[in-house]
DNA sequence: TTGTAGGCGTTATCAG
DNA sequence: CTGATAACGCCTACAA
């Protein structure tokens, strides 16, 4: 019997003979055969991985939303036993993930929150090769992306806070210069005009713990009335609520606050966060998929897909 | 010029003709010549690429100290252009990674907290593959690990909780069937002893947030003496810091508590937590290391190696 | 439906 | 020091 005839068996080409396959099988269970698949690859030009490319610096890393990330492409990748390579930005990871991509070892990438001025998404596109961001980039780029619903994000935080009976509600922001921040923002004041309350004060933060505890001070400071708050991420709130304890604001009653992200940070706040979460799971298993899909044709046509985050309600508001 | 030629240039081969090789670099560059890794692969049979299993479940994801262990691995990784794969373990991630090995996709594994009954590092050492664990495993088999001394670790907090003038100790354990949660409370005891306090009460939690809130309720009831606490892990420390403010306790004052591990949740305590912490990227590094020793020569010999501990001092104790 | 034969892009072995 | 030449293990026309 002809190694064709092997070869068919294994990839599973029907037009084989139903005696002979079985004959086949039996050896190949037997033998405890197994393709080698650099071989495969070889003739195949698939390498059969992807790369995940993180920020190193990030406060993401180092938090669920990441765990979600690999957890939910992997439910993609794993059946299809497609690798995960894991890269966290460095000097080099551009060079490194293009050379990587056309030495075979790689069939494509996906981007996750890639920092404003990075070059790799536009190398990449530039290159076609296959690549998908896990948001919205900055630049309007014509580029595959899944995103969460930012403004919905801020629609929901708002709703909530007016449906519970706050009268005189605040924000803080994240940084306004990047889309999640501006658009959290957006959603947010716009929900809260159509709730009948369009004067929203709002400060400025950058994402971080440090900033949310700074904020806090000069609302209280500034605004000593507000009597609810919207915080666009988990890990600004846990700044902050140190700050309102200080101040002898109870959460929620003198002051309800609500988070975005439902990170680590929204569990071990004390009260625990009311916050919003994004369906990472689900995002990342679309951005596997939308990669494979650019894998197994070029020219896929780019597009965006756009999840709708919920509400988590816990104590905190 | 042949082929030969040029893979002794690409591969850095000293016995080329000078002239030679420049003739041929500068070709390379010209014409961005990659060598196809897939092809070299097949021949070499190395696939230059390592898997990364971590238990899916676990606390220890989404946690620093997860991003710091693909840190310490990429640092010795990436120089030498080794792929880092990342498996949550799940259903089939065994039979999955041995056929990985088999196939030639895979070079070798490292095991980070694998659970008790993982029959994983067994089947690994059967098929003689290299293999590396992230501690020690809890029954005593023939395998290489890189562990912290917990020992050293639990005498760290007893020392400073004793330098601090507290008289009155405790000590919230982790799951004593687990080698960590074992040698922490050994290490801690037989350095309290020896600083002349050998009554040491003890209330045993499982490492999760919840587990360490209800051991502090029930010490807080049974020995309201109590002065300083060494919790074994920064985890349990966050759902016990709660519980100590709701019984009017101050923190460091009335009772001193001493974490272990500074992850996130150290950070984050109100107050921070003073804590022992591991040199993961260190540790990370060397599995990395100890792995790839094992890659390059079969029958390297088993090795263990102990890193320690320090003690980062925050405001909790 | 099956087998034959060529090729995928390297590295490695040997003569020269 | 260099150049043929033979693997490496698989897939895939093409022919039977």
């Amino acid at each position: 019997m002809s190694r064709a005839t092997v070869s068919r068996v294994v990839n599973g080409v029907t037009s084989v003979d139903e005696n002979i396959r079985q004959t086949v099988e039996r050896a190949i269970s037997s033998t405890g055969y197994l393709p080698n698949l650099a071989a495969r690859s070889l003739v195949t030009r698939r390498a059969d991985a992807i790369a995940l490319v993180l920020p190193s610096e990030s406060r993401i890393v180092g938090d669920p939303f990441f765990t979600r990330i690999v957890r939910g492409v992997s439910t993609v990748l794993r059946p299809l036993g497609v690798h995960l390579v894991l890269m966290m930005t460095g000097a080099d990871t551009g060079d490194q993930v293009v050379a990587d991509l056309r030495q075979g070892r790689l069939d494509g990438v996906i981007l996750v929150h890639t920092y404003q001025a990075d070059p790799l998404p536009t190398l990449l596109l530039q290159s076609r090769q296959p690549v998908v961001l896990s948001a919205r980039p900055a630049e309007p780029i014509p580029i595959t992306y899944v995103d969460v619903n930012q403004t919905a994000g801020g629609a929901l935080a708002a709703e909530h806070l007016v449906a519970r009976g706050c009268t005189r509600v605040a924000t803080i922001t994240g940084s306004l210069d990047r889309p999640p921040g501006h658009d959290r923002l957006a959603g947010f004041r716009d929900a809260m005009a159509e709730l009948g309350q369009p004067d929203v004060v709002s400060v400025e933060g950058n994402f971080t713990r440090e900033s949310g505890a700074a904020a806090m001070e000069q609302l209280i400071a500034e605004y000593p009335d507000v009597d609810g708050v919207f915080i666009a991420s988990d890990l600004m709130a846990e700044g902050a609520l140190p700050v309102l304890r200080k101040h002898g604001r109870r959460v929620p009653d003198d002051m309800a606050v609500v988070g975005f992200d439902d990170s680590s940070a929204a569990l071990s706040c004390d009260p625990p966060l009311t916050t919003v979460r994004q369906p990472v799971e689900d995002m990342a298993a679309e951005m596997a998929r939308q990669l494979l899909r650019q894998i197994d044709r070029v020219d896929t046509p780019i597009r965006s897909v756009i999840f709708e985050p919920i509400l988590v309600v816990r104590q905190s508001a």
